[in-house]
DNA sequence: CTAGTGACCCAAC
DNA sequence: GGTTGGGCCACTA
């Protein structure tokens, strides 16, 4: 039987959030897309913070659309920390280069993106 | 039921 | 570059 109708919005948002390879980034918004939730960026928050603590939903991985960290406090260390042994780059000013490092699900035609 | 808040985003000034 | 205000919806008091 079909559950897709049944499912909350915070399964489908782990599963977008699971999709995002090691190294890489995806926004607030842009889970909320890939989701279904067009616009409800704030909702994928929610959800992250709904994460159970030790949960395989690799949650440090979202950020918001300035490519900085949106946790208070120490949180927001731990996720940098986390980003930082996967290899992302943070700028002086705690940001990190979206152009770069931005998760791109689908590969819409160029066979060397680098730049 | 209403009102305030939040791991957000975007347009406008 | 920065600030303001509106929009979105779930959660809490």
């Amino acid at each position: 039987m079909l559950k897709i109708a049944v499912e909350g919005s915070h399964d489908r948002i782990y599963k977008v959030v699971s999709r995002i390879p090691r190294g890489r980034v995806a926004t607030y918004g842009q889970i909320a897309r890939l989701a279904g939730l067009h616009g409800q960026a704030r909702l994928v928050g929610y959800a992250m913070h709904a994460l159970p603590n030790g949960s395989r939903v690799p949650w440090q991985r979202v950020v918001n659309a300035r490519g900085e960290i949106s946790l208070p406090g120490s949180s927001a260390t731990r996720q940098r920390s986390l980003l930082e042994s996967e290899g992302v780059r943070f700028d002086a000013r705690g940001r990190i280069d979206l152009d770069r490092v931005l998760w791109q699900p689908r590969r819409p035609r160029s066979e060397s993106d680098d730049e």
